[in-house]
DNA sequence: ATATCGATTATCT
DNA sequence: GATAATCGATATG
């Protein structure tokens, strides 16, 4: 409690997240391993109407591309994957076991595949919205992981669905989804074996700030 | 606390 | 026809 109590003191000293600038394409034009190390403390930021839903990246996974059994770029490109196959900084969004939306961006230069998917936040503003689109009340979300702890929530509070934000290029100032650096530094980073895949399952790939509390269990 | 299972559909074999 | 980068519910200790 009083760790939160903290972060949050913390988060309100900072400059506020639309003022910023989104995180360039050649900030994804690289490996997804330093990808995703990179995107480890920075603000998801969604405009949604005036509001504004923000969240800080606490978990991500790397997806290597053709070499990467777990990825969907590993048995070349389709008509659902080619967003891997392009240029770096786009989202990819691809629905799974008939409920969800997983949201990833793409990385590596245009043509070399790649990608992290995005499986927790910690939620900052907006969070009245999230609750609504997550379906849940504001006692359920009273433990704010309800909202972001995990790929398919944190993509339902933000409203992330294919239809609406595949191939969507989060580099634009013109974009409604982006992602920013606040001037936040994470701690200590660990890094562990993907969650929920049963390709290459034992790979290091997963990446967390350590001890955080929005971390997904899997 | 952990374990197991059903939901529900786009995608690929 | 099988599978899947998940979640929430239910059962059991």
């Amino acid at each position: 409690m009083a760790l939160l109590c903290g972060e949050r003191m913390r988060i309100a000293k900072n400059r506020n997240s639309s003022a910023l600038a989104p995180l360039p394409s050649e900030f994804y034009a690289r490996d997804p391993r330093a990808v995703s190390r990179g995107l480890l403390g920075k603000v998801l930021v969604r405009r949604q109407h005036r509001k504004l839903l923000t969240g800080r990246i606490v978990e991500v996974e790397a997806y290597l591309g053709v070499n990467d059994p777990a990825s969907h770029s590993f048995s070349g490109r389709t008509g659902r994957n080619f967003v891997l196959f392009g240029p770096p900084g786009i989202s990819y969004v691809y629905f799974i076991y008939g409920n969800h939306y997983l949201f990833n961006v793409s990385c590596q230069p245009d043509g070399q595949a790649g990608g992290v998917l995005f499986r927790a936040l910690e939620p900052i503003s907006g969070i009245g919205e999230m609750a609504q689109a997550r379906d849940v009340s504001m006692e359920e979300a009273a433990d704010l992981r309800i909202l972001t702890s995990g790929p398919g929530r944190l993509a339902e509070a933000f409203g992330i669905t294919r239809e609406r934000d595949n191939e969507k290029d989060l580099t634009s100032p013109k974009s409604d989804l982006f992602i920013v650096d606040d001037g936040f530094r994470p701690g200590r980073i660990q890094v562990t074996p993907r969650i929920g895949i049963t390709k290459a399952a034992e790979r290091p790939l997963r990446y967390i700030i350590a001890g955080n509390k929005f971390v997904s269990r899997g």
